[in-house]
DNA sequence: TAGTGTGAAATAGTTCACAGCC
DNA sequence: GGCTGTGAACTATTTCACACTA
């Protein structure tokens, strides 16, 4: 799905990092200094050893007799991620799923800071959402490259998905996140995640029927 | 991640074959009678011998010359997914992503109808939003009961998210999209799959920005 | 002696390659 | 000649197993 990535670090290991980040972090909130790899797996339920493996993979090490230091570990984590000059986001089509997103993004202030939305309905993109600046949809270029944006989350219909895409990396942005129910087409060099709730939700649906009948057919 | 299934079509492969019924439905309205492995290849980016591999895990075989009947195939998936009598979804949490999460379900009417809401907060559980009637978190279990519902979407804070999934299960539900950012435990009979925005939205600017350092454009 | 780091095996999933067909 | 079906090769990821160490 995702293009070729020349990275030590794999995908999945990426996706789980973030999530020990934030076991992490509650961890040391709550005052644990040191955790071994089945407790922080106990935690994100996978298993002791991936647990091991991930950490590993960014190079960070454990003393078998205390396990992995929390505090240097979420400092380790986090060098990996909020790297050099905080990213930026932009956020196309404020509708429902657009507004729900930069309001849940709005409390948590995650990474990639949401700067800008942008909608083609004049009615929308007006004012502040969430604390967050919309801009008509005309804008978006200007305010992209004013901003030095660098990612782009679609929350528009699945008609105009691609052509956002495709503003968005005209004007420089080299990551998407494409919440709209249909595949976009990108050169090599940009990053795209998809997430499809409606297909989600159907598969969820299909395993479920599946495990409740065992017969398929 | 998601619980062991003893199916004979792969997850990967599910959740290609809703992609591909989207297209082929698109496809058919527009009068197309056959497909050709490669041309639904390209609408759903992938490759055309992943299509066909797919398409063949299902059973269904084309031809040649042809290639796939549009109508007929549509017909086929539809008859995986939209099983004996329409499976109902419950979702709970009524905040921002919740409401969105309804209305966005409520136009398209997907699979799995979301026939009930729930919050704790009694102002927001009451009424109906998007036409799904809202519900206080006390009558979870009733509702769920009465309605014979085996599908549970949860839109809860992280940290309620495992308490609800638990009363959910407690009442007979059996499969699972849980949008808080926080990962659940549950039985082996049990299907769950988790959508994490935050975690997304982190791992594209992840390999965004690494991209951006390889090559400096 | 429980817990780590890591090579090796196992498993899951994708792409290749080619025979057969229309 | 281009397209399908399918075994085989390949890639990615997870799990296993075990030497090592504090």
């Amino acid at each position: 799905m995702a293009s070729q990535l020349n990275s030590i670090i794999p995908a999945p290991t990426v996706e789980r990092l973030v999530l020990y980040r934030r076991l992490l972090e509650g961890l040391a909130q709550g005052g644990t200094e040191y955790v071994h790899s089945h407790e922080l797996a106990e935690k994100a339920n996978n298993s002791a050893a991936q647990v091991r493996r991930d950490l590993m993979s960014i190079g960070y090490t454990g003393s078998p007799a205390k396990g992995y230091a929390v505090a240097d570990l979420v400092k380790r984590i986090g060098r990996l991620f909020d790297k050099k000059g905080d990213q930026k986001a932009a956020l196309v089509g404020v509708g429902k799923l657009g507004r729900a997103i930069l309001g849940y993004f709005a409390l948590r202030q995650p990474h990639p800071r949401i700067v800008a939305a942008f909608d083609s309905d004049k009615d929308k993109s007006q004012g502040d959402i969430a604390g967050c600046p919309c801009y008509p949809i005309e804008e978006l270029i200007n305010v992209i490259v004013r901003e030095k944006i660098s990612i782009g989350i679609i929350t528009v219909p699945a008609q105009h998905a691609q052509q956002v895409a495709d503003l968005m990396l005209l004007a420089g942005v080299r990551g998407l996140l494409n919440f709209a129910p249909t595949p976009l087409k990108v050169p090599a060099w940009a990053v795209v995640d998809h997430v499809d709730i409606t297909t989600k939700l159907e598969k969820v649906a299909f395993f479920t029927e599946l495990k409740a009948g065992k017969q398929p057919c």
